[in-house]
RNA sequence: GGCCGUGUACCCAAGUGGCCUAAGGGAACGGAUUGCAAAUCCGUGAUUCGUGGGUUCAAAUCCCACCACGGCCUCCA
C-alpha cells in the first residue's frame, strides 16, 4: 500500500480508496492555465502526480485521473486580483498578435488573437503535445477520454450552481458591489491547509487585493465567488448578473462532477496549498456538507534552475519545448524532473540532465541486451536452457522489483526507487532467467516510463542536422577507412562544432547530440 | 509579522537515534579497450553531514540559537 505526506494532516497516511481496497483512486491534479507554453517547474509538479498515479498503479490499485486545463483567462494586474485588471488571455492575444507579425509564430498557427478561447485551444493543444512527449498518462488517456482533461469555460452552470448552493446555506453573500464572497468565518476549518489563522492572515500580503474590493468584504479573507462585469473579456449569465467565477470555484466544481464531492487524492504545487486548495476545501465542504473534500493532499515543491530561482530576466527560464529542441530527450527531461524527493526543492541543472541521459541509456543497453538474449535463445530451440530459466531463483531485476516497489510505496521515495534499479544492473545476471529480468525492468519502468521516450523530439531542424552529420560521416568513414587520420579528425572537430559526438563501434558509427 | 520547507562529497541525491568510518548516479582519477577518441567494463572516491552550543552510552538523524536558500499570506506548479 502506498503511504503518502498528506499536506493537511502533516504526515504519511495510508492510502485506502473511498472504492475500496483495488480502487479506482479518485485523482484531482490541478492543471495548468494555458495563455503560455508550460515550464519546467509546471512539469515537475505535473509529472510527480503522473509518478504517484503510477506508483499506486504499481501496487495493483486502478486510478482514475482527472486534471485540468484552465482556459479561463485571469488577471495579469495582481493589484487588482479580486477582479478587475488586465485578462492574460488578453495579455496572450497581444504576444500572439506581435509574434504573427514578426513571422514568429510556429507554421501554420492561423490564431485569432481577439478570441481568447482560440489562445487557450491554441497553448492547450502545445501543452498536450509536450506533457504527451512527457509521458503524462492523463494526457495521453485523454486522447481517448477528454472528460479526464476539464476545461472551466464548460463549466461555468456547474459553478453557478455551487455559487447558489453556497448563498442558500449562508455560507455567501452578495456584497454591496455586487460582488458575491465566500464567508470565511461561516467555516471554522478554513486555514487548516495552509496552517494559517484568520486573524495572522496579514491583509492584503500578497499586494494582489484593491483596499477597494477589500471594503465591501465582511471579513478581509472572504474571497471572490462570483465577478458581475458585463465589460470582462470572457463572460456568462447568472442569477448575479453577467460576468465570471471566482477562479477556485472550477476546480471544486469538475472534481465534484468527474470525481465526487469526496476524492481520496489532489495534487498541486506548493504554491497552490494557500490559497487555492485552501478555498476549494471551503467551497466543497459547505457546498456539498461532506465530511472532507480531498481524504489525501499531495503538493510538490518548486525547482529552482542551477541553484537559482526560475525566471525570465535571469536567463533561467525552460519550457519543456525549450530543452526538447536542444536535443533534450523526453526520458531525459522526465527522470530530471522527477528523481528529487517531491517535498524538496530540487535543483534542475544541464549537467544533471547528462546524468539522466547516461542512466537512462543505461537501462536502454540493458533492456536490449535482455531482448536479444531471449530472441537468442528462441532461435537456438535450446529446451533445456529454457526449462532451467524458469526454474531459476529470481535474478536481480526480478529481486530489485520489490524493494524498487518499496521505495516508492515510502512517500514516493523515487531516489531510492532508482538506486534498487541501479544496483541491480551492477549484478551478474548470467543465470537469470532474461525473460523475467526483462519483465521486471518493464514493471519498473511502467513508473519511470523512460525507455520508450528516448528519442530527440523530432522537428525540421532535427532533421536538417541529421542531414549534415550524416553527409560529415559518411566523409569522416571514408577518411578513415583509407587511414587518413588527420582528416577524419578534423571531420570529428567539425561535427563537435555543431554540438554533435561520435562512437565508433563494432557495427559502424553513431552519433549523438551534446546539450549545451 | 504569521505559516511551511530545505541545507549531506566537485555536481545531482538517499539516509531522520546504533546495521552510517553515509545508498545510488554523474564528474574526476587509475586500468582494460580504441588509429586517437567517445562509449563500455573494472577499480578509487565523504572518519564526515550549513555554523555554534546542548541532550544521550550513542546524533547527519533529537533540542536550542544563528546563517543561507525556497514557497505561501487572495489568480505563479
Amino acid at each position: 500500500m502506498v503511504r503518502i505526506h498528506d499536506t493537511l494532516s502533516g504526515h504519511d497516511v495510508g492510502l485506502h480508496p473511498l472504492a475500496g481496497p483495488n480502487g479506482p483512486v479518485t485523482f484531482y491534479s490541478c492543471g495548468p492555465t494555458v495563455y503560455d507554453d508550460a515550464h519546467i517547474g509546471n512539469f515537475r509538479s505535473f509529472l510527480n502526480a503522473d509518478i504517484l498515479r503510477r506508483a499506486i498503479e504499481l501496487t495493483g490499485v486502478a486510478v482514475r485521473h482527472v486534471m485540468n486545463i484552465t482556459d479561463v483567462g485571469h488577471m495579469t494586474d495582481d493589484a487588482q486580483a479580486d477582479g478587475g485588471g488586465e485578462d492574460k488571455m488578453a495579455v496572450a492575444g497581444r504576444r500572439l498578435a506581435e509574434a504573427k507579425k514578426s513571422g514568429t509564430l510556429p507554421a501554420g498557427a492561423t490564431i485569432d488573437p481577439n478570441d481568447p478561447l482560440a489562445i487557450a485551444d491554441f497553448y492547450a493543444t502545445r501543452f498536450l503535445e509536450d506533457a504527451r512527449l512527457l509521458g503524462l498518462k492523463v494526457a495521453i488517456e485523454a486522447e481517448r477520454d477528454p472528460a479526464l482533461m476539464p476545461r472551466p469555460t464548460r463549466w461555468v452552470p456547474q459553478m453557478i450552481a455551487m455559487v447558489q448552493g453556497l448563498v442558500d446555506r449562508g455560507h455567501a453573500y452578495v456584497a454591496r458591489d455586487g460582488v458575491v464572497y465566500f464567508d470565511v468565518r461561516s467555516f471554522p476549518d478554513y486555514g487548516k491547509l495552509s496552517g494559517n489563522t484568520l486573524d495572522a492572515l496579514r491583509e492584503g500580503e500578497g499586494g494582489r487585493v484593491s483596499a477597494e474590493n477589500q471594503a465591501s468584504k465582511r471579513h478581509p479573507a472572504d474571497f471572490m465567488l462570483w465577478k458581475p462585469d458585463a465589460k470582462h473579456l470572457m463572460k456568462w449569465d447568472s442569477p448575479w448578473g453577467a460576468g465570471y467565477p471566482g477562479w477556485h470555484l472550477e476546480c471544486s466544481a469538475m472534481a465534484a462532477g468527474l470525481l465526487g464531492e469526496q476524492i481520496d487524492l489532489h495534487s498541486g504545487g506548493e504554491d497552490n496549498i494557500f490559497p487555492h486548495h485552501e478555498c476549494e476545501i471551503a467551497q466543497s465542504r459547505c457546498c456539498f456538507g461532506k465530511p472532507t473534500f480531498a481524504r489525501l493532499w499531495f503538493h510538490t515543491r518548486h525547482l529552482v534552475v542551477e541553484g537559482q530561482k526560475m525566471s525570465k530576466s535571469k536567463g533561467n527560464f525552460f519550457t519543456a519545448r525549450d530543452l526538447f529542441a536542444k536535443g533534450v530527450t523526453p526520458a531525459a527531461l522526465r527522470l530530471e524532473l522527477v528523481r528529487t524527493h517531491y517535498r524538496t526543492n530540487s535543483n534542475f541543472t544541464l549537467q544533471g540532465l547528462t546524468d539522466c541521459q547516461r542512466m537512462i541509456d543505461r537501462w536502454s543497453r540493458h533492456a536490449e541486451a535482455l531482448e536479444a538474449s531471449i530472441a537468442a535463445l528462441r532461435t537456438s530451440g535450446n529446451v533445456a536452457l529454457a526449462v532451467r530459466h524458469a526454474a531459476a531463483t529470481p535474478g536481480p531485476l526480478e529481486s530489485a522489483l520489490a524493494s524498487f516497489t518499496e521505495a516508492l510505496c515510502d512517500d514516493l521515495n523515487v531516489a531510492r526507487a532508482i538506486a534498487a534499479l541501479n544496483e541491480a544492473l551492477g549484478q551478474d545476471h548470467l543465470n537469470a532467467c532474461p525473460a523475467r529480468e526483462l519483465k521486471a525492468l518493464r514493471r519498473m519502468d511502467s513508473v519511470l516510463d523512460v525507455l520508450d521516450r528516448n528519442r530527440p523530439v523530432a522537428s525540421k531542424a532535427a532533421d536538417d542536422l541529421e542531414a549534415q552529420v550524416n553527409a560529415l560521416l559518411a566523409r569522416r568513414t571514408a577518411a578513415r577507412a583509407a587511414k587518413d587520420w588527420a582528416a577524419s579528425d578534423q571531420v570529428r572537430d567539425e561535427l563537435a562544432a555543431l554540438g554533435v559526438q561520435v562512437k565508433d563501434g563494432p557495427t559502424g558509427t553513431i552519433w549523438s547530440r551534446v546539450v549545451r
